[in-house]
RNA sequence: GCGGGUGUGGCGGAACCGGUAGACGCGCCAGAUUCAAAAUCUGGUUCAGGCAACUGAGUGGGAGUUCAAGUCUCCCCACCCGCACCA
């Protein structure tokens, strides 16, 4: 064959490369060092998308490459199989959430398949897969054993008509986006898992991650939130004057107390809920708070609100003052103690609700410079470093030292205790809904949540059940859902709840290690290849599935599972798949395929309409602005493909997708190939002599393995791929008369076949089959080795600058001294020109890069 | 508001430690081939001026350090992303 056809070649080495076990790694024993290459694996929503293409590819280039340089490689993929989107699929088309799910992930193998992906398939799984959940089910038990899984009431948003908790993106306009009922706010029992214990630890390593990028970091970092203050009492009495019990506050600015101008608490606080009992204006006050919703955008608009209880509380400093205590909207329940003290001169929050009900504000920082009298806090708080005034034995100290001293007496007098506190909270990881993973526990009234009894695993999800009822089919299931309890044998009930898929997807990766059948991971598997050398995945996930991750990882390690904490040594983050968007003047997306352009307008194909161009988006459905990758790989082939999402920009920045830029990748793939066939010829002509071009040749393809190798160790894939278009350039211009030496010529083949290895592995596979004597596979050749000496150059060209701008160039022995090289640069005709009768202060080398002459 | 990132030709992007700015690709222009077109091949392409050799300007803007700055320092500007009443 001549002609390259992608059709014939890429199943056929498909299928070679599963027949012949090609990426199935070796025994765990071996002595070669390990790698384990994962990307995060896809939901199974019927078809990959361009997003998918890139992220794999990506993965599979760094596999492919890793094993060739002799590492034994493990590289599975899965898929995060429960959810939402299957049951949203059984209310909408009728088809079992079961069915659905597998059809899909049966569509999508293929298509992953039919990317060439040098994945070991064998261990393939689906988290929906009841030997994989089975396994889930006994952690969570164990994390119930241990306490890190628990139950507490939480407030969650209740759609009442679908009867389902909806997580907070899912509420839009404080309505249900799917029912459009107005969501209410509920107490139920969840299921939690004790995360924030592990705060300090997640936040502690992260600076260990040293293949992370930089800004996941950070967002991992503000995630955690951690704040170091002091928790105290201050002395309370009510509305009489009458001593009650203390109030609880937690700061981290003791050194401000002398500014304090009230005490704010939140709606929830015990003494709001009393308080609510009694007095009408409280309990609507409260009410109105609740109604406001819990968005961004609400709490960005709310304006700061109180309601004055008549409570009033004595500072702790100054003897005989006594500050009002309000509900306040602002004070948040689930952080610190639900209640503060407010200093208006040095926080915004309590800035804004001084100014509405007129209290004092008094600053007692003052910045450095500034003269304490003239202090005036006018517009927002001053939040700055600065001396403490206006505070009398604080006086004079800076913040820090304030801080301390403040923080001393309170622990004296107050019953302060020095706290940390986080902005992470608990897990909940508690969704009514039957397409999860099923909670392995049964609710008796005399023994409370018992754990189901391993041998009784798993809990699988009963398949008779209809989705035409609102609300979890698994409460509307009586024989799944009425069992006896397995301590006392009474009449029990089982967990309808099931897990969020975020525990699906937060130890995937150690079971892909080895798919034991008798416990959740395989020690010795795990042991040799966790963590994971290279994760590879969207910016979306930085935060939560990484987190939890990592989270799992731990308890994992405390319950016996594993031996490491961090379960991804390196983690890529790869940028988006853009495209143009198309608009009609009314604002109705038009799909790219449907718009045509004349002159410097573009029109509707069908109705002629004017459309107007928008920015290049991120591929969605919504904006009709996708490309099926299954269209370009039928037309172009998959290592088209691969190409075009490798080339043009570092992996770790957006790209766009074009019609050109693909059809560019298409025809430089059919050069490659005659230039295989064309080297291959070449190299038939038995030339002995080595000539100038042969020599100037090897060294071309030293320097080119030498750039390349280098690119590849740092995913700079786009770089990598430039070379390649110089390379294969450079070669299709040889010719028979260059008569180059076949030796020479077979390693330019053998080079270009296996740089393209992990790119284009099909195209390079058939090349090497058609060329190479050997009977092996390309995908097991060892990476090829660049001569360092070969590299070098005999003479190179440097540059000449006269006062920094370059005015001409030299070609000179490589060792030449500096002496020798300024006598020859004085003699250039350029330079004479322009030194002529000018005094020369000094002739600046420096070897190997530049000359420059200075007057 | 806080935090992070980015800014280089018409476009995507290269440029190691400060040392020839614009590799490579797209697009565009010219030529070869062809009856013609497609495909393919060759060459050109930062901008301005010039027939040209050449000259001047140029990495978001402004200052600075240096023989030399896209790269280092300071101050601005624009855009993107994340978080956001966390006391």
């Amino acid at each position: 064959m001549s002609e390259y056809s992608p059709k014939e070649i890429e199943s056929y080495w498909q299928n070679i490369w599963l027949k012949n076990k090609s990426f199935e790694p070796k025994p765990i024993n071996t002595s070669s060092p390990k790698k384990y290459i994962l990307e995060m694996f896809p939901y199974p929503s019927g078809n990959i998308h361009m997003g998918h293409v890139r992220n794999y590819t990506i993965g599979d280039v760094v596999a492919r490459y890793r094993k060739s340089q002799g590492d034994n490689v493990l590289h599975p993929m899965g898929w995060d199989a429960f959810g939402m989107p299957a049951e949203n699929a059984a209310m909408e088309k009728n088809v079992h959430p079961k069915e659905w799910t597998y059809k899909n992930i049966a569509a999508m193998r293929n298509q992953l398949k039919s990317l060439g992906l040098s994945i070991d398939w064998k261990r393939e799984f689906a988290t929906c897969d009841p030997s994989y959940f089975k396994h889930q089910q006994k952690l969570f038990l164990d994390l119930f054993q241990n306490k890190t899984a628990y139950r507490k009431e939480s407030l969650v948003n209740w759609d009442p008509v679908d009867k389902t908790v909806l997580a907070n993106e899912q509420v839009i306009d404080g309505k249900g986006w799917r029912s459009g009922a107005t969501v209410e706010r509920k107490t139920l029992t969840q299921w939690f898992l004790k995360i924030s214990e592990d705060a300090d630890r997640l936040l502690n390593e992260i600076p260990k991650l040293k293949g992370w990028p930089e800004r996941v970091k950070v967002m991992q970092e503000n995630w955690i939130g951690r704040s170091d203050g002091i928790a105290f009492e201050f002395e309370c009495l009510d509305s009489k004057g009458e001593k009650t019990s203390p109030i609880k506050v937690f700061t981290t600015r003791p050194d401000t107390l002398f500014g304090a101008a009230f005490c704010g608490i939140s709606i929830d606080h015990p003494i709001a809920l009393s308080l609510c009992k009694k007095d009408i204006e409280a309990k609507s006050f409260v009410e109105k708070c609740q109604k406001n919703g819990s968005t961004a955008e609400a709490i960005d608009k709310a304006e700061k609100e109180g309601f004055l209880t008549g409570y009033k509380i004595k500072h702790p400093f100054k003897k005989g003052v006594l500050l009002d205590v309000f509900i306040a909207n602002f004070v948040l329940s689930d952080y610190g103690t639900g209640a503060i003290f407010g200093c208006p001169a040095h926080d915004q929050r309590d800035f804004e609700f001084a100014k509405k009900y007129k209290l004092p504000i008094i600053p007692v920082v003052c910045p450095e410079g500034e003269n304490p009298k003239d202090l005036k806090i006018k517009n927002e708080a001053f939040t700055g470093n600065g001396k403490i005034i206006n505070s009398d034995f604080l006086n004079n100290l800076s913040i820090p030292e304030a801080k301390k001293k403040s923080s001393n007496l309170l622990v004296l007098n107050n019953s302060g205790i020095h706290k940390t506190n986080f902005r992470l909270r608990d897990w909940g990881i508690s969704r009514q809904r039957y397409w999860g993973c099923p909670i392995p526990i049964v609710h008796c009234k005399e023994c409370g949540p018992v754990s189901v009894p391993e041998k009784d695993l798993p809990i699988e999800l009963p398949d008779d059940v209809t989705f035409d009822k609102p609300g979890n089919p698994l409460e509307q299931h009586p024989s799944w859902r009425y069992v006896k309890c397995p301590k006392c044998k009474n009449n029990a009930e089982r967990e309808t709840d099931t897990l969020d898929t975020f525990v699906d997807s937060s130890w995937y990766f150690a079971r892909f290690c080895e798919l034991d059948t008798k416990s959740p991971t395989n020690k010795e598997a795990v042991d040799y290849w966790l963590p994971v050398d290279q994760y590879i995945g969207g910016i979306e996930h930085a935060i939560l599935h990484l987190l939890y991750s990592r989270f799992f990882s731990n308890a994992l390690r405390d319950l016996g599972h594993l031996n490491i904490s961090e379960p991804f040594e390196g983690m890529f983050t790869q940028g988006m798949v853009c495209h143009e968007t198309y608009k009609t003047e009314s604002g109705v997306w038009v799909e790219p395929s449907l718009v045509i352009k004349k002159q410097d307008d573009f029109f509707h194909i069908e109705t002629e309409e004017l459309i107007i161009k928008g920015a290049p988006e991120k591929m969605s459905k919504s904006k009709k602005n996708v490309i099926d990758p299954d269209i370009i790989i039928k037309k172009y082939g998959a290592d088209t493909a691969r190409w075009f999402v490798l080339s043009d920009s570092p992996p770790d920045r957006d790209i766009f997708w074009s019609e050109d830029g693909v059809e560019a990748a298409g025809k430089f793939i059919k050069k490659i190939w005659k230039t295989i066939l064309g080297l291959d010829s070449l190299s038939k002509k038995e030339e002995i002599l080595v000539n100038k071009k042969s020599q100037n040749l090897k060294q071309n393809n030293h320097k080119i393995l030498a750039g390349f190798t280098k690119d590849l160790d740092g995913l700079s894939f786009n770089k990598a791929i430039a070379r390649l278009y110089g390379f294969v350039g450079k070669a299709s211009k040889l010719r028979t008369e260059d008569r180059i030496n076949t030796e020479i010529l077979n390693e330019t083949l053998r080079f270009l076949l296996l740089m393209l290895g992990p790119i284009t592995p099909h195209l390079a596979e058939e090349g090497w089959k058609k060329t190479q004597k050997k009977k092996s596979l390309l995908c097991e050749e060892p990476w090829p080795k660049y001569d360092k000496n070969l590299i070098k150059e005999s003479e190179i060209l440097l540059p000449v600058q006269v006062n920094g701008k370059k005015r001409a160039e030299i070609k000179i022995a490589v060792g030449l001294g500096g002496d020798d090289v300024k006598i020859l640069v004085l003699e250039l005709p350029e330079i004479k020109n322009i030194t002529q009768d000018k005094k020369i202060k000094k002739i600046i080398v420096v070897p190997g890069r530049i000359i420059n002459i200075v007057f």
